[in-house]
RNA sequence: GGCUCCAUGGUCAAGCGGUUAAGACAUCGCCCUUUCACGGCGGUAACACGGGUUCGAUUCCCGUUGGAGUCACCA
């Protein structure tokens, strides 16, 4: 059995969207699973949309995934160079594309634009549809060597078969078999001397010795002239598998564009890599048994592709939401702590114990961002309603809250030791004395000191956290308001 | 529009001829609780439709409908 080779081919057009990164993904975990090999082969055949800086973010955005390969540009194993633009100067694009010419199967064209866009036949939602007419498989060998000679711009196009059928097997999806009639002539060799995508990847992927093509789901329809080329080489074909679209909530294809669907802006959404990328694996794949949270080891283990979905798979942000907590939850404290810091920071600047107050939040946060919201009251509290200190099912009201804080302010003020602990003995004994419930008490404590419908802890601890002179000085502006929200109301009465 | 692919709850999904049709997210309710959250327990919610094949179809075949992808000197 020959060792399994994948590749990642992207284009260093900007930054990589989740659908990309499943497909590194899955690239990956099919060769390791295996024991295979993972390439990384840069495509930037397409000078025009090449962006500064895109290829950086490829190998950042593998390396934090987790996704390492065996061989890439910085990597060598053989069969280098692994980015096209270099190995176009190699020559083994024109190469192969003069050896199809040979053979038949390709030819010279000069047909420029303006005989291009005479052909255009049909406009359909806005899209140009043109088929190429084979003018140029018509012109003589001295017609083709003059033009040359010339100096004309060419292109090399395949030259398909007006009957029969193409078919090629994928491991997902079966045989699948069109007329040959549907196969335009694709430009394999552009007019810059660059070879086009269609035609790049099957040299390299055959020269490179790819033994399992791993792609989306969009390339399913263009593959059968993949095959044709293979077959006009009379080269193997490698396993084809296409993985199913990655959609958005309206179960279009996920654009490159749009907000929150490429990974660095995930990350900065302050989702955790780990989270992604389980999530991201189970888009379109699942284990046999139903579990959901998978370290990257435990993916290469199970990953067998045979169970790859056929159908598009909605990115649903919101159980990534979900998945991230359940990462941030179980990582480790100091760790949680380096990433929420910026996050704290940015909510408090007062000198407060900022190693506390992220342990209060690290349980309760999907990702980073909601700390801000959730710590905001540290800093400064807020303007609240009195209606907050009227809850139900502590049996609290009005004045029953501006009784206890009133009891509470003189024990507070001579109370000393601020600790959790020791406030919460003091304030359950006291509540015990008078004949309350525990909630009874700490709500309005609780209400005074966050003004704040949620915390993300309960009022002993806020208190810990604040200190005695802050939460003395919040505990009257809480007995003010409730001074002044009785009065107001006996007043409207009058 | 041609071609191709897809079709189980709102979403991710298991299922591969006979099941009370799993599980997860979301949602709702209850419990726990120093509020909320967390956690625990429970509820609502699905095989697009019509024909076959079969003793029996969510499962196999055909059609319909719906959705998507693709039709560039982009990948």
């Amino acid at each position: 059995m020959t060792k399994i080779r994948t590749r990642y081919a992207p284009s260093p057009t900007g930054k990589m969207h989740v659908g990309n990164l499943r497909t590194a993904l899955y690239e990956f975990l099919i060769a390791k699973h295996e024991g295979g090999d993972f390439m990384l082969r840069i495509e930037d055949t397409d000078q025009n949309r090449y962006v500064e800086g895109a290829t950086e973010i490829i190998y950042r955005t593998l390396e934090m995934a987790g996704i390492t390969h065996d061989e890439g540009p910085d990597r060598d194993g053989g069969y280098g160079p692994y980015v096209q633009s270099e190995r176009v100067k190699t020559g083994i694009y024109m190469k192969y594309a003069k050896e199809l010419i040979d053979k038949g199967e390709a030819y010279y064209c000069f047909c420029d634009k303006e005989r291009l866009a005479s052909l255009k036949t049909e406009v359909v939602e806005g899209k140009e549809i043109t088929v190429y007419d084979k003018h140029c498989l018509g012109l003589s060998k001295e017609e083709i060597a003059a033009n040359l000679a010339a100096g004309k711009p060419f292109v090399i196009r395949q030259n398909n078969p007006a009957e029969g059928t193409t078919t090629y097997h994928d491991e997902l999806y079966g045989d699948i078999t069109v007329e040959n009639a549907e196969l335009d002539d694709m430009i394999l060799m552009k007019s810059d001397g660059y070879p086009t995508y269609n035609f790049a990847n099957v040299v390299d992927d055959h020269t490179m010795n790819i033994t399992h093509v791993v792609r989306g789901n969009e390339y399913i329809s263009s593959s059968p002239k993949y095959t044709r080329l293979y077959e006009a080489f009379g080269w193997k074909s490698p396993v084809y598998i296409h993985l199913p679209l990655i959609t958005d909530e309206n179960h279009k294809k996920l654009a490159k564009r749009g907000g929150a669907s490429s990974f660095e802006d995930l990350l900065e959404g302050g989702f955790v890599a780990e989270a992604i990328v389980n999530f991201i694996a189970l888009l379109g794949w699942s284990p046999e048994d139903n579990r959901e949270i998978f370290s990257l080891e435990e993916l290469i283990k199970e990953f067998d592709y045979h169970r790859i979905s056929r159908s598009p798979a909605v990115f649903d942000i919101v159980k990534l939401r979900w998945m991230n907590g359940e990462y941030l939850k179980a990582m480790d404290f100091d760790a949680f702590y380096e990433m929420a810091k910026p996050y704290l920071k940015k909510a408090i600047t007062k000198d407060l114990d900022l190693v506390k107050i992220a342990g209060m939040v690290k349980t309760r946060i999907e990702v980073f961002p909601d700390i801000l919201q959730m710590v905001d009251f540290f800093e400064e509290l807020p303007e609240y309603d009195p209606a907050m200190y009227v809850h139900k099912k502590m049996k609290t009201d009005l004045a029953s809250s501006r009784k206890v804080l009133g009891e509470l302010l003189p024990l507070l003020e001579d109370w000393e030791d601020y600790s959790n602990d020791s406030l919460y003995r003091m304030l359950s004994e006291y509540a015990e004395q008078n004949g309350y419930k525990t909630g009874y008490v700490m709500w309005p404590l609780r209400t005074a000191v966050s003004g704040k419908q949620m915390t993300p802890a309960g009022a002993t601890e806020i208190l810990e956290v604040l200190g005695k002179e802050e939460s003395l000085k919040r505990i009257r502006k809480g007995i003010e308001l409730l001074d002044a929200a009785a009065a107001g109301e006996s007043g409207e009465h009058d």
